[in-house]
DNA sequence: AGTGAAATGACCCGAGA
DNA sequence: TCTCGGGTCATTTCACT
């Protein structure tokens, strides 16, 4: 499905959308064209999923992130939609997964400070279907990549 | 720091970079040119931090991810430098925060299935600073975004 | 699947309000 | 800070290999 070329364009444009069909044609010894095509597979194909402008949080006062951990006690089909559906719609919430595990949910939260995760929380308290079980303050970022190894 | 046509412009090149400026112009009615010095103006403050393509984790085939959380029982220097410095090169490993609690990291990462989660967690047992507390399973993905909103 | 060339359109900059 | 206009460069298509 993928060969080595439309694995390299991957890496690539993972790391820079911005680099231009030139400059990966020059980088991969291929002229444009090919480039171009491949590139309109990869995204018809949706492996490309699209393209983003990614922020420093920091700099748009979003510097603090909490993990939100959250069980479902009455564990039904309507209480998941309805729950997911208010995650999805929260902006506050950048990710949501549902674990196999202690807790059913976790969330990863992007807030300015303390003081806002507690407006957070108020707000999650209002949500009937889940309770709050814990919370985990970010100390630091080690990493952060939203880059998908592809070899 | 950040008028209402900066917020607009990196609300829209949050969730499609591909826009062009003339796209932009005619959506926050300007023409080109001061669409174009904002963002010059917003890439150099580093408030956009880059472009990047996101790719479907399905068909790359590192459709499942799982939590690790990891602790540190000798919590020195040497031992938090020499830790992130592994997890930095890790392909697999997506995401790393330094946490307040129970453990002391959390790593999201991004493997085919549990057969190669099972060997991440053995290349994981061989760093010695660390100990693997527990993970978590993610059984299906409620929310992934990377928008921050700039309200 | 690739090259090369030509048309279309976006980016970028300067002059002026 | 904005508009307007033009030169330069990237994208896109097509005929051919």
């Amino acid at each position: 499905m993928l060969d080595t070329i439309d694995k390299k364009i991957l890496k690539l444009l993972q790391k820079n959308a911005k680099l231009t069909i030139k400059e990966l044609a020059e980088e991969l010894n291929l002229t444009t064209s090919p480039i171009f095509e491949r590139i309109k597979r990869l995204e018809k194909e949706e492996i490309i999923e699209g393209y983003v402008a990614l922020l420093n949080a920091e700099k748009v006062e979003k510097g603090q992130v909490v993990f939100c951990n959250v069980s479902m006690p009455i564990y039904t089909k309507e209480n998941i939609d309805s729950f997911e559906k208010i995650v999805q719609s929260m902006p506050q919430v950048m990710e949501c997964y549902h674990l196999a595990g202690m807790v059913d949910y976790q969330l990863k939260v992007f807030v300015k400070d303390i003081k806002e995760y507690d407006s957070f929380l108020k707000k999650m308290a209002e949500i009937q279907v889940v309770k709050v079980h814990s919370s985990a303050i970010v100390l630091h970022n080690v990493k952060y990549s939203t880059v998908i190894s592809v070899d």
